[in-house]
DNA sequence: TATTCCGATAGTGAC
DNA sequence: GTCACTATCGGAATGAG
């Protein structure tokens, strides 16, 4: 049945006024997307992407990727570009908020899921850990394991287009029959390939992994503080403009840099 | 492992002092066998008759029926005979106890799983209601429905050694790849043959058709009752010997009648 | 077909 | 590949000198 509203991104995606949605559910919208909150979030961050329907597509159009794919490739791009766009200015809030929870901030991933079974087309923009309490089943995991195939990253649909025609053809097809059994492939960390033989182990492991990303960039922010302290006793006459209790800008400027534990540079 | 004590009932049919054992699980010994209460009983009363081992009987003849059947067929059949005896005398005391419990009494089983979980020979005594707190799974249910196979009967069995030998070698088998299966057929009522869905429905409704036998019983008895007193009444300088509120005699008289439900005969 | 525990699997119903 | 609920199915452990 229809009746556990597998239409309801369509039914947000044909409002005039996304606006009369409640805050619990839109984060933003804009002439031709709006962004929602997950209902059920797989990562710490989890918003989904939505187009409005508009011309030059009617809402069968819009029903997933595979129907896009079939319209006219330049309005298809356009629409993923629209769509890439809002999902930047997403990611940039998701990093800002990661920044203002975390003291730092880690990957985010843009992208489809092969075959959605809920209608209308939505992009997934969520944060690189899969932690999550409603992260239950095998399915829910490996539909978002970034290698796995069935999560498709916006970048490689982006990059279809500008593929071989043969390949875009080929890629474009999404068949179900293809993509469905991946969902039941063996638990695997998506960071550090290692196999886990069921989820609560699977779920344990992701934590410690984000548990380890957490000491990590802790110890980086510490390394900071330290150089700026020296630099500080060098220059005695100076105060570190950094010495307080917020370390994000220590981050923003040694986020991008990986160092060894004792790197002093 | 066998640590799971797979072998007890081997243990008990080697005691030399079968009244060693606590009385929580011995019921009865004789000479030749041990009653135990089925630690898990599937149905209102369960019981096993264990053969002891003696000459000229090994404990791996008496690890099952199929090894049993295997022995030289008139020693075979008189330890099934004997066994037969001692699950007569349990039926007796189980029928007794379902009038003192029950104030009627009701069909009793007596038969072998055709593929044991648990070595060596027992033959199961129970009720036929099936209705146990431990009755919990599928495989439960269909091990002890009397027409589904898996449960033989004790007369079958015997009736085996006077059948064609071809017969009975056949039928001694007792294939596991033949009888395996039958434990996961759907479910159905051993009483009325309606199928049910799943275990709780089964459970409710076996439980229903208990209460109905129940309720048909105690109608019975007041009809008894009321013929009782209609005789006292007529002949009027007679008291009944049966006015009291056991109404025990009543059944053991009326108990293999069918009567419809204004039968006045 | 011993039980029990745990987890995966399957069907349903949902507004 | 919606969730939540119920029940089933499937493996492993089970004790113990």
């Amino acid at each position: 049945m229809s009746s556990a509203n597998m239409t309801i991104f369509r039914a947000y995606a044909q409002k005039s006024n996304p606006a009369s949605l409640p805050p619990s559910v839109l984060f933003s919208h804009s002439e031709t997307c709006l962004t929602v909150f997950d209902a059920f979030p797989k990562s710490i961050f989890h918003f989904l992407v939505i187009p409005r329907v508009r011309p030059p597509f009617n809402v069968y159009q819009l029903a997933n990727l595979r129907s896009l794919l079939k319209c006219e490739k330049n309005c298809a791009k356009e629409l993923l570009i629209d769509l890439s766009r809002e999902a930047n200015n997403v990611k940039k809030m998701i990093e800002s908020e990661m920044f203002k929870k975390y003291g730092f901030k880690w990957e985010i991933w843009m992208g489809f899921h092969a075959i959605p079974s809920m209608e209308h087309l939505h992009l997934h923009v969520l944060s690189a850990d899969l932690c999550s309490p409603r992260m239950k089943l095998k399915k829910h995991y490996n539909s978002f394991h970034p290698k796995r195939g069935f999560f498709i990253h916006l970048s490689d649909v982006l990059s279809w287009f500008d593929a071989d025609p043969s390949y875009y053809k080929t890629t474009s097809q999404l068949k179900k029959s293809e993509y469905e059994p991946l969902l039941k492939e063996d638990l695997s960390c998506w960071k550090c390939d290692r196999n886990l033989s069921n989820m609560p182990k699977l779920k344990s492991h992701l934590q410690e992994e984000f548990d380890k990303l957490f000491d990590q960039e802790k110890a980086k922010v510490e390394r900071e503080r330290k150089r700026s302290d020296d630099l500080a006793q060098t220059s005695s006459s100076q105060i570190s403009l950094n010495d307080d209790d917020s370390p994000q800008d220590e981050l923003v400027r040694g986020s991008d840099e990986e160092r060894g534990p004792h790197s002093e540079n």
